[in-house]
DNA sequence: GATATGTTGTGAAATAATGCACTTTATGCT
DNA sequence: AGCATAAAGTGCATTATTTCACAACATATC
């Protein structure tokens, strides 16, 4: 729990800046300027530089920033030197995929345990990840100490669903359904909105005359 | 191509606002008051007043907001009046799952062409939608006319896909590979990191001390 | 060691977004 | 018809974010 000061802009553009030093890392690259960063990441140097100040002072005047320390450094910020579990609840369509794809790569979050209703599916193991029944998942995420769940449930049920969650003592949600679900105060749910993403796309085509490449 | 002096931070909540009309039309529900619309939504009303007087005067005072107009409104500006056809490239893991959902409910905007360089599903048809090899890729967009397509490759190749797309004259693309790709102005990237998110999410969890609600 | 070079870190300006609080105006009730 | 009420539309203050542009400083070169 250190400095809650950063802004919340600089904090969702955190997971892309470790991701890309990841590969440099890899890649063998020792050190890297804001500025060929910038390209990398599209996002304007200036940025960056403001982004890691908030942390204090990770680079150095006239070199630039060491990859290996400040990726070190990002791991430690975003909670990836250690492992966190998360459940998967609703293994349909889109649950499927990602307990499928499960985060592999250099990363440090794991799908632990699924949960659905359809009893075809409860109780069989799927890309690793065991399979429960509805009924067992307060149980389940109380004794695994689960604490942030991705939620791709039919959005008919997204909010009776995520009441349970709650009681359950779940801290985060990452919401793939189009319901804004109610949470109470200390729950922190973050919306992934597929139709938006592509309804904004496509409003953006047909509405910005003059052509801009990026967003987010 | 109204308006183009609409906020970006607006525009974004403009299919959230649409979507819930919809649900509001199809319970008969006549009217509604930005404070209402609010609470759903989960976005100040204020902001919602100010977000829609960007278009005009599109309510009533003292009266609220009337349901069917506003959503006639809506599907018009965000270009749902009429079908959108779109191509999904990369029929994996994830591609799959979108194939599947492809959007229905109430929406205009479909998956027409998929496409994909493995020979043991091209050829076929998914979930009603042809799967076409890459090379017929250039050939089919344009016959087809599709202006936008949603990326899953995995991204090793996603920047040489990209090339492909934007040569076959691609204005926007909706991209799932953790890949920041390049293109030149005109064409819009829309990014959509799910890896990102779950970061993000574990970082405010881990970070911010005063609970917060609801995110994007 | 002095000088040249490159790149950070940041003050300050510019831009964007939010939300308060008030004015205005339509509606519904008596 | 008149009055009370509800809720939109908006000026303005506040807050958040981005970007410019430069002084400060580390490193490399001679
Ligand atoms: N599939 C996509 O590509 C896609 C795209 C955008 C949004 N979404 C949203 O993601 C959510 C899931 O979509 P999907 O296509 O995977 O749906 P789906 O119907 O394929 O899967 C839903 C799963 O949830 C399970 N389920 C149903 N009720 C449940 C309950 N009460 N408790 C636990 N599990 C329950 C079902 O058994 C099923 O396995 C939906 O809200 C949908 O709107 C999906
Ligand atoms: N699956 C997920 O849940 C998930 C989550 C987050 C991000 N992603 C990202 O989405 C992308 C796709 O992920 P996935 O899990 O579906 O991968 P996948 O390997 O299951 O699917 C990739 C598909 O692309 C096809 N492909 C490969 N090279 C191609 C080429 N040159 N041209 C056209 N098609 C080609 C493959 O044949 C395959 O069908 C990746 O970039 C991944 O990082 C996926």
């Amino acid at each position: 729990m250190i400095n809650s000061k950063i802004p919340q802009a600089t904090a969702k553009r955190l997971p892309i800046y470790y991701r890309y030093l990841g590969i440099l890392y890899n890649s063998g690259k020792k050190r890297i300027s804001s500025t060929e960063l910038a390209e990398a990441v599209k996002v304007d140097s200036a940025t960056i530089r403001r982004d890691f100040s908030y942390f204090g002072a990770l680079g150095k005047r006239g070199y630039g920033y060491d990859v290996k320390s400040l990726l070190d450094f990002f791991k430690k910020t975003l909670n990836q030197d250690k492992l966190t579990n998360v459940a998967l609840i609703g293994v349909g369509n889109l649950g499927h995929a990602l307990l499928n794809y499960n985060f592999h790569g250099s990363n440090n979050v794991r799908i632990s345990a699924a949960f659905d209703i359809d009893d075809r599916i409860t109780g069989t193991i799927q890309s690793g990840v065991p399979i429960y029944p509805m009924n067992e998942m307060k149980e389940q995420l109380v004794e695994q100490q689960i604490e942030v769940v991705i939620l791709t449930v039919p959005s008919p049920v997204a909010q009776r669903v995520t009441d349970e969650l709650v009681t359950a003592g779940i801290r985060g949600i990452l919401n793939f359904t189009p319901l804004r679900v109610n949470v109470q105060d200390g729950v922190r749910i973050q919306n992934v909105d597929l139709t938006n993403e592509l309804q904004t796309l496509i409003y953006f085509l047909n509405h910005v005359d003059q052509p801009q490449a990026s967003t987010k």
